[in-house]
DNA sequence: TTAGGGTTAG
């Protein structure tokens, strides 16, 4: 054994291989035996540190090991870059950039420009990212993707396209990640037919057996275009579905304010085995708030914790506030926004001003007003519910003297 | 002989 943790090659194996698994202590305790550390080890531990979500961490990581006098080279520039896409960390990329650029890294190893262009894009810096982008001396389909990413990412869609086509007419073919990204623009680009258009694709690519991820964001897709029989038809030519398929069914229907069929979807779901999570009863709760059923719409909000065993978010108890406002219930919704196990936020507030407004409730008004106002006073529309409730109220009170 | 790039839909 001793023999085995003296062998450098080893020794760094054993420190990727216990962090990958997430036993970074064991990790540390191999790297600080080793006898022979280097930029592999070092690098080992900064992926490692990544995956943990330590990305700071990896950062000290990084910086210990060029003080320790290890020079970084292409493998380590390319971590880093992700560390810092993934903490939106732009100053310390711009300087990674710098330092690559010093070394010529990035027109030498392509997953390094393609990290560049990565991290630019994550950051939000598209601009950036594409300049980064046309001076690489190559690009590839991953870098291609990168960019197409970057731009879905941060909603711009029409550009994502655009380099879809120009990535087809460089010669580059897309595979199903480039595809999931494509689907995803699809749905925030507002026409449909593109979105036909890229399922087409998608059969002739022959990606939708194979890929459940595809299968789930085109439910998704038909289901926010309103297009509830070709989010059916899908799901139903699709082999297994997870709680992501249904979820995504079902809020089409709900959607649709079809509340039965809602309930109908969550039942058959159940009868297939498969649990629902916090988002389906986001969903269910909210059909049942559009649809004023106070009773169903407690009863899952019960089942939620006491048959699935999951913990309320603020959304759910949103959903419910919003039940009880909508079917007039002010008393009701106010009870449950004291009995909250966190202060209401800023929506919950105006939620119940907005339902005092509606019900000119005066008494309950104030008190809330006082109460939001302690929590967040920098909120315009609060004084707006206010005025609007007093304006209301008056009349109200005035009514029968003109009747 | 050991470390690296693009996705995760509801």
């Amino acid at each position: 054994m001793e023999q085995v943790r003296s062998n450098p090659y080893v020794c760094n194996a054993l420190v990727d291989m216990y962090m990958k698994c997430g036993m970074s202590l064991k990790a540390r305790e191999v790297f600080k035996c080793n006898p022979v550390r280097d930029v592999v080890s070092w690098t080992s531990l900064v992926v490692g540190c990544i995956m943990e979500g330590q990305c700071e961490e990896a950062m000290n990581c990084f910086k210990q090991m060029q003080s320790e006098g290890f020079q970084p080279n292409a493998i380590s520039f390319t971590c880093m870059l992700n560390a810092c896409s993934y903490t939106n960390a732009v100053k310390e990329g711009r300087a990674l950039h710098a330092e690559i650029e010093k070394k010529g890294l990035h027109e030498s190893d392509l997953l390094v420009g393609t990290a560049l262009v990565n991290m630019y894009m994550k950051c939000g810096l598209l601009d950036k990212g594409l300049e980064v982008f046309n001076k690489l001396p190559v690009q590839d389909l991953v870098t291609w993707t990168a960019l197409i990413v970057g731009y879905v990412g941060h909603a711009d869609v029409e550009e994502a396209f655009m380099y879809y086509s120009q990535m087809q007419v460089e010669g580059f073919f897309p595979d199903s990640i480039t595809m999931t990204s494509v689907l995803k623009a699809c749905s925030g680009l507002g026409r449909a037919q593109v979105g036909k258009e890229v399922h087409t694709r998608l059969l002739a690519m022959e990606l939708l057996d194979k890929d459940a991820t595809l299968c789930n964001g085109l439910i998704s897709m038909y289901a926010k275009y309103g297009l509830l029989a070709d989010a059916q038809k899908v799901f139903n030519n699709t082999q297994t579905h997870d709680v992501i398929s249904w979820t995504a069914l079902i809020m089409g229907y709900a959607q649709s304010g079809d509340v039965d069929d809602v309930t109908c979807l969550f039942d058959e779901m159940i009868s297939k085995g498969i649990r629902p999570d916090s988002v389906t009863f986001i969903t269910v709760l909210n059909a049942c708030s559009h649809s004023g059923l106070v009773e169903k719409g407690q009863t899952y909000f019960e089942a939620m914790s006491e048959v699935y065993g999951l913990v309320p978010i603020s959304r759910h108890h949103a959903c419910m506030i919003d039940l009880h406002c909508r079917m007039g219930q002010i008393a009701e919704a106010v009870a449950l926004a004291y009995r909250l196990p966190f202060h209401p936020c800023s929506s919950m507030w105006r939620r119940l001003l907005s339902a005092c407004q509606n019900l000119r409730e005066l008494e309950y008004g104030s008190h809330l007003f006082e109460q939001s106002v302690q929590a967040n006073d920098n909120d315009a529309a609060l004084y707006v519910f206010m005025g609007n409730i007093m304006t209301m109220s008056r009349y109200k009170v005035q009514l029968p003297e003109y009747v």
